[in-house]
DNA sequence: TGCTTTCTGCGAATCGATTCGACGACTCGG
DNA sequence: CCGAGTCGTCGAATCGATTCGCAGAAAGCA
């Protein structure tokens, strides 16, 4: 009992000693406002009545010595932490365009719903970040980005019974909540608006061949939206990968006009690579959409940098980072309804870029 | 009592419905191997000695059921939450790739020390999301980007008493932790490059309008990094604000044609306007660096991908992230120590796109 | 054998907020 | 004027981990 109280009173020395927002805990509130904890707390969440003069003194304490309450007190009593978790690439690899506008707009729709994002850069296997979010209970939900065909982080996850949401999403869709861009069909249109300009032979710029071979989601269904609707048009289809950079698409180019100089026609989703294919282009001394047409999937400030404007489907990344964070905070506070999905397959907007086939 | 025990009850029966990990606390691990809680926590952190034998069981135990201790009761007793706060600027705006190499280095730095990142999307205002990180105890420390030379977050978080660490620097340079790249001497390095090469006219490019406006330190310390070094010479030199764009690029450079014909070389700090410059400089028929000399400062991958390559001083972002991070560690683990500052000046790395004055 | 010292491990207090039962002070109808 | 019902507030338990003082047991020494 000594003990304690001489502890307590160093505390109190040093409370005096240091800045005086150090010691505002709502037992401190309570005190100065001459009520109980209790009543403080229930003044400030309002889910019990607290006459109008003693919610006053109260708020006027608070206002002087500028409280907020503890976020880790109030996670523990409540289980639940107020953070979304978001699993964002490791950093060695520089995020794409596609990625950041993920990102920007998921924060932005967390700080909307009074909510905080924790990041974690990991990338598919077992990390201690991605460890920490997942078992830590830091916080409530998870948004994973950057999906494989087959992803252990979705195993794991859902095994972890945290509530997650993916953008992209696995070989099997279903059981999980997911929003994304339904690559296939928007490749598939790219082919088919550039058939009907005359073009028989086409080629895909893919993502990179690791991309592929790790099994990412994108990458693989452009793959197959391309192959599916060039054989469906009875066309003829080169299928190219390419690393994320303008160096890597002035290769790719090169590459493609000197293996298949048929082509007339370029599908991309590397949105990375556009500034490289127009230097190829450029070089070549091609003239786009004369000698070339060029259709893709693209952030709209690509498509519209590219000389003449790309004719592209613009992703949606605004709409799929809100739209991730909606279905997450369904998922939290349901999280035995049936998963949602959302599949998007925003319009081709035709610019300048695609023509008819030159003969 | 009665209704204590019939409380526990539930919980139980709540227990054995949902997942087995849900009841995973250190009492549970404690009960399976037969020892008290705090036998576990010494166990786990080794702060007293526990028995091989002992340490053992319970370690057996955790990894039979993936306990991982609750991160808000941790910070809750210890008074610190592993956790780091990182201020966007907000989503509206996009990244430039020059804040992206910050964000994605101090969320890999802070991951090699097992730290979280916890992400404000806050502009210069008060802001919902600032507040909480600021005052809600839910970081250890705070990082802090885009900084003006008044700036009022900085001011706030002073006065918080809150670690914090920023990128950039205010007008006061004293009294804060910051890293920051030396602009005006990198600046006044191009200049004197350039007028050893015989240039008399330059142009700095800055970044916008608007930042220079709302005293964004960077564009201020360019400019006057510029002007003085362009006196110091006895040239002319023109100032030009420019968004981050490749679109105003390509417009400002069209300006700078029209109204100052005879500039022979341009400065820049804004890497976003770079992909507009080269359209600008091939339009008007321009050979870089024939006709006009291009030196500035940017991101590596930005210079790289100009053609000719450019001459500029790369921005060390992943150093700078890195020491950020170093930096507000040391300051969260000696709050009183005096403030230290790291001002890089990377030297200026010759490429091919500055050459002698055309005649 | 008896006493001190070193090991181990336990019980209880603590961090700061939420929440539930309870209780005193009212009002109101009969 | 009295019992029933409200209203406002308080005290105490609780969330899950850390940590401090303390108590047996084992070991060392005389």
């Amino acid at each position: 009992m000594v003990i304690r109280r001489l502890r307590q009173a160093a505390r109190r020395m040093c409370a005096v000693a240091t800045v005086e927002s150090v010691l505002m805990n709502i037992g401190e509130i309570a005190r100065r406002a001459g009520v109980s904890r209790s009543t403080v707390s229930y003044a400030l969440s309002g889910k019990r009545p607290v006459t109008g003069e003693t919610r006053r003194r109260i708020q006027a304490v608070i206002d002087e010595i500028g409280y907020r309450p503890n976020a880790a007190a109030r996670a523990l009593k409540e289980g639940r932490t107020r953070t979304l978790g978001l699993v964002i690439p490791p950093a060695n690899q520089r995020l794409t365009d596609m990625q950041l506008g993920f990102v920007a707009s998921v924060v932005e729709a967390a700080a909307r719903a009074d909510l905080d994002v924790l990041l974690s850069p990991s990338g598919g296997d077992h990390d201690r970040s991605f460890e920490r979010v997942v078992t830590g209970r830091r916080v409530d939900g998870v948004i994973l980005m950057e999906i494989r065909l087959e992803d252990e982080r979705v195993v794991r996850l859902r095994e972890s019974g945290l509530p997650f949401v993916t953008i992209g999403h696995t070989a099997n869709p279903y059981g999980t909540c997911w929003v994304d861009v339904d690559y296939p069909t928007l490749i598939a249109r790219c082919v088919h608006h550039l058939a009907d300009l005359g073009h028989r032979s086409l080629a895909l710029v893919n993502r990179s061949a690791e991309l592929l071979a790790i099994g990412y989601g994108p990458a693989h269904r452009a793959l197959a939206g391309f192959t599916e609707a060039v054989a469906q048009r009875g066309l003829t289809g080169v299928e190219l990968t390419c690393a994320d950079d303008a160096a890597a698409g002035e290769s790719c180019f090169e590459q493609l006009r000197d293996q298949h100089p048929d082509v007339t026609a370029v599908v991309t989703i590397n949105e990375a690579a556009l500034p490289g294919l127009q230097r190829g282009l450029e070089r070549a001394g091609l003239v786009v959409p004369r000698d070339m047409s060029l259709a893709g999937v693209a952030a709209r400030h690509w498509a519209e940098d590219f000389r003449p404007q790309l004719t592209a489907a613009d992703i949606p990344t605004v709409e799929m980072g809100a739209s991730a964070v909606d279905l997450l905070l369904e998922r939290i506070a349901a999280p035995e309804a049936p998963a949602r999905h959302l599949l998007l397959a925003p319009p081709v907007s035709l610019r300048a870029s695609t023509g008819p086939a030159p003969r």
